[in-house]
DNA sequence: CTATTTTTGTACTATTTGGTACATAAAGTA
DNA sequence: TACTTTATGTACCAAATAGTACAAAAATAG
């Protein structure tokens, strides 16, 4: 599978696309421009249009990544530390990250859920996607849960995990409307009695 | 307190707002362009600018003129239906909105402090300041169902409110990156419960 | 060595953005 | 009527945006 003919690639396109994944997550979709986003690649405009199609492909590329990324540091984690752990941790990393830095970055995907809805439903419709995706791991990491004896809670898994996931969006956004460090500790708690 | 000196304006200045409210709420403070706003707000550019000092100016008053017709609106809901219903009113418009127009515009505040957040810190730190009257509102609101003995719930009425607020914010994410309908009404259940 | 193919560097473009300049219109005041 | 004050209409501007054009560079194939 090697280069054939004609000029060889100058930089790795997998990184590139990874480096962009972070500048997109740190500053969003629109808010990211290409002026900025190139340096950080560390490619040329040309390079970009002639490896990627447009920014909005470029973006679709990183959702798929990031999604990737995020599944398997989560089986990672369940390989350490459990299933019913692993979830905690994710939760209780969004407070770390808060608490480290001050900021909190969230979900590129549940970021770019709320800002393309309505204004790029192709982009949309790939958020629905991959939020499905750590909707099933969600679900089936709570399956193992109860299969464990970790996880007592009597409503079906998925319920459970649409509802773990529908208050780890909120933490987010609650963080973000400005809340009390106070409030969200004890939302964190509450967040994690639903997978008791 | 009439006009003394000089031309008469030729518009009303908050029914301007509440117009240009409406427009940001619908669709986001940056992809609220000038050139469509103004349309909508029935003034031109030169007028726009003697009034209001900028863009940013402008939303600022959309977001304190929106809390509080929200309160108000709120303090309506519990004079006809009671505190712990009119709670359950605000979490169930957003389910019939969603229903009848399929989509959701959600809360501006809220909104707002998503799209504010590490990018405008002074409207960021009004979202804060806006979101706390909300907040408020809906601790007195529980105060008042437990007076009632409408609402059972134990827990402290702010920590109540905390969460269900929590859970609503959630409940807006959860729709707009995507989740079927069926998981929404659950999740809408789980919420309501919260002050149950 | 020449031709072909692919990547890269530089310059450019058309559009949209929030915001200004400035003359004119419409009112009150003397 | 002349003067002052405030509001409006039209034209403009500088910056930023995603995307293009095109020639030069770097590789292989013959």
């Amino acid at each position: 599978m090697k280069q054939l003919r004609g000029r060889p690639r100058a930089f790795d396109e997998e990184e590139a696309v990874r480096l962009a994944m972070h500048y997109f997550w740190e500053h969003g979709y629109d808010n990211a421009s290409l002026d900025k986003l190139l340096p950080t690649m560390g490619i040329k405009k040309s390079s970009f249009y002639h490896t990627f199609k447009s920014k909005e492909e470029l973006f679709s590329r990183t959702l798929d990544l990031y999604r990737e990324e995020v599944l398997t540091q989560m089986q990672q984690l369940k390989m350490e530390l459990g299933p019913k752990q692993a979830l905690l941790k994710v939760l209780h990393l969004t407070i770390e990250e808060l608490k480290s830095t001050g900021e909190v970055k969230g979900c590129l995907v549940v970021n770019s859920g709320q800002e393309c809805y309505k204004k790029y439903p192709d982009l949309s419709q790939q958020v629905a996607v991959e939020y499905r995706y750590f909707s099933a791991l969600f679900t089936q990491f709570i399956d193992e849960g109860k299969a464990n004896g970790e996880i007592h809670a009597s409503l079906a898994s998925n319920i459970l995990a649409s509802r773990f996931l529908n208050a780890m969006n909120g933490l987010l956004v609650t963080i973000q409307a400005g809340v009390d460090e106070e409030m969200i500790t004890d939302i964190v708690q509450s967040i994690a009695e639903i997978i008791d």
